[in-house]
DNA sequence: GTCTATAGTAGGATAGAC
DNA sequence: GTCTATCCTACTATAGAC
C-alpha cells in the first residue's frame, strides 16, 4: 500500500469514528485532518468536498450491509428452521456489540435521506432488499411446511424484519434489554401462530 | 394571549417545522426569524441561545409523548383484550400520518442523546416508561387469563414495544407497507403463542 | 418587545509554494 | 502529496437605540 492509499484509508477511518461520535455537522475537516496528522487542505487532495467524503463513506457501508443477512437455503430443513432463524438475529446482536459506531453513523444517513433523494433512494433499496430476504425465508418455510400457506406470510416476514432492525436502534441507546430473549420470543410466536391458523 | 406569548409560540411552531425539515444545524436563527416575521436578535429576547430553544422544544415534546399510550384497565376484558391492543397500534399509525414532523425531529434528539447525557437520560426515561406500559398491559392479560402466567410476558411486551416504536421510523422513510396488518399479525402471534405454551 | 449594527468566530474551500 | 496562507461565507451572540 503506497503513501497515497495509506492516507486515503486513514482519512476514512478517522472520519468514520468522528462522524459517529460527534455527528457530521459538528465534525469539521480541520478536526479530521488533525487526527489523521495532515493539514486541512490535504483532505481536498483525496476528496472534492466534505459532502463527497460523507457520501463516499456511505457507499462503503452500503456494500457491507448488503452481505449482512445470508441464508443458505440448502441447509434449511423443517427441524432446524427455527434455529437458523434465531441465529440470524443472534449474529446481528453480537455484531452490534462489537462495532458501536455503525449504528450511530447509519442513523445519520437516515436523517440525511429525509432531505436528500439520493440517499433516500439507496436506503429504500436496502430496506426493500432487506424485507424481501425475510419474505423469501418465510416463503421457503411454507415449502418446508413449517408454516401454513394460509398464514399471513408477508406480515410475519415484515414484522420480524422491523424488529430485527430496531434491536440495533435500542442497543444504540444503551438499553440493557434481553435482546436475544426478545428475538427468540418473536421467532417462536410467529412460527407457532402460523401453524395453528 | 398577549403579544409576547403570541410571538413566543410562533417561534416554537416555526422552529418545530424547520428543524424537522432541514435539521437543527442547517436551520439558522436567521431563517426562523424571517419565517416568524421578526429579526434574528429578537429571538434572543425569548431564548437564551439556539441550544436552549432546541432544548425547550424537547421538553414540550417530552410532555406530549408521556400521554401517548393510555389504557383504561377498567375497560379491558378477556373478550376485548386483543381489540384494545390493536387499537393502540392503529392509533399511533394514524397519528404519524397526520404529523410527519414529529419523527423527523425526534430522531434528531436521539442523535443528540448519543453525545449529551441530559438528553440521553430523558430518552431512557421515556423508553423505560414505554416498555413498562406494555409490560403492565401484559401482566394484566395474565390476570384476565388471556395469557398463561408461564408465557414469557416480558419478552412479549418488549417485542411489541420495539415493533410499535419502529413502525414510526419506517413510516418516516416513506415505505408503503401495510403497517396495520403487521401490527395485527404481531399482536395475534404474541397472544396465541402464549396460550399454547 | 423589537430593532439596527456589528463583533467575533469558525467553517469550507482555493491558490500556489515546495 | 502536503504544506502555508488566505478568502469567503454564514453563523451565534451582544450592544445599544427606539
Amino acid at each position: 500500500m503506497g503513501n497515497r492509499e495509506q492516507t486515503f484509508q486513514k482519512i476514512l477511518e478517522v472520519a468514520y469514528v468522528m462522524f459517529a461520535e460527534k455527528g457530521f455537522e459538528k465534525t469539521s475537516l480541520a478536526m479530521i485532518a488533525a487526527e489523521v496528522g495532515i493539514s486541512k487542505p490535504a483532505i481536498y487532495y483525496y476528496f472534492q468536498s466534505k459532502d463527497q467524503l460523507i457520501s463516499f463513506l456511505f457507499e462503503e457501508l452500503y456494500k457491507e450491509i448488503q452481505y449482512d443477512i445470508v441464508v443458505d437455503y440448502k441447509e434449511l430443513s423443517p427441524s432446524n428452521f427455527i434455529e437458523k432463524l434465531l441465529k440470524i438475529g443472534y449474529k446481528s446482536i453480537d455484531e452490534q456489540d462489537k462495532d458501536p459506531y455503525f449504528n450511530k453513523i447509519f442513523s445519520q444517513y437516515l436523517l440525511l435521506a429525509a432531505r436528500d433523494d439520493h440517499y433516500m433512494q439507496q436506503l429504500l433499496e436496502l430496506q426493500s432488499d432487506y424485507l424481501a430476504r425475510f419474505y423469501d425465508i418465510f416463503q421457503y418455510a411454507v415449502q418446508l411446511e413449517v408454516l401454513d400457506e394460509n398464514a399471513n406470510i408477508e406480515a410475519k416476514a415484515h414484522m420480524l424484519a422491523m424488529l430485527y432492525d430496531n434491536i440495533g436502534n435500542f442497543m444504540l441507546t444503551g438499553s440493557q434489554l434481553n435482546y436475544k430473549a426478545i428475538w427468540r420470543e418473536a421467532v417462536h410466536s410467529v412460527i407457532q401462530g402460523g401453524k395453528d391458523e
